[in-house]
DNA sequence: CTGATCTACAACCATTTGGTTGTACGATAG
DNA sequence: CTATCGTACAACCAAATGGTTGTAGATCAG
């Protein structure tokens, strides 16, 4: 076994950190505005540290990115790990288009 | 706030339950072939009852559906969930799109 | 310089997660 | 009928998650 352990332990982080409507809200922010940490912090009804600590887990995910800018970080949209994360679900797609082809066939066949 | 929260608790439910390397491989596997619960769990390093429960995560995920046969329970891919996971990805990218489109905007007005 | 702001990080807590073993029960094979 | 198989579910455990408060270091404004 052992396929591709670094890939799976990547795609584990990925989903989990979709896993999360805050997370996934602070995704869609920081794609189309900009953002300092604080400045996110003060959209939700939580702690600043409890927002830094979703920004960790969406920068380990490779969602996004952060900047220092005089004394403030800024988040951004990092488009490589929503790619990643859609070339999966493609992945599946065709798998399941592959499946349904090949009953049609069978269904053809018979 | 409170959005819809219905929807954000079942993508949640969809993006943990992708979130884990053993359930991903059951989606798979599930997608293209038949398998029983004891099926599948005679293909991990792990207990019945552990598989048992990720296959309830995905069912309730709706990743998976599962159907009794006998004494065997069938488990089967279920398209819904992960094109609920694929549409949410799609309006990630086409907001993203659109920000890259505002910018190439703003190039060519100044 | 001083005070306010932004961030980082540690320590703590409750809940969830991912695993285990054990028990019980319906369905099937012999 | 009896033994076995496939499943369900409870109880338990360690680790991770999602939140908190508190402390401390940079950076900026006045």
């Amino acid at each position: 076994m052992v396929v591709d352990q670094l890939r799976e332990d990547e795609l584990d982080r990925l989903f989990q950190a979709f896993a999360d409507s805050t997370r996934r809200d602070i995704v869609r922010r920081v794609t189309v505005g900009e953002y300092s940490v604080s400045g996110l912090a003060a959209l939700y009804a939580m702690s600043f540290a409890a927002v830094q600590k979703h920004v960790a887990v969406l920068e380990r995910a490779s969602l996004v990115t952060k900047e220092k800018r005089g004394r403030e970080q800024i988040v951004r949209g990092n488009h490589e790990g929503l790619q990643k994360a859609r070339r999966l679900l493609d992945e599946y797609e065709a798998i399941w288009r592959q499946r349904v082809d090949r009953i049609a066939d069978i269904l053809a066949e018979g």
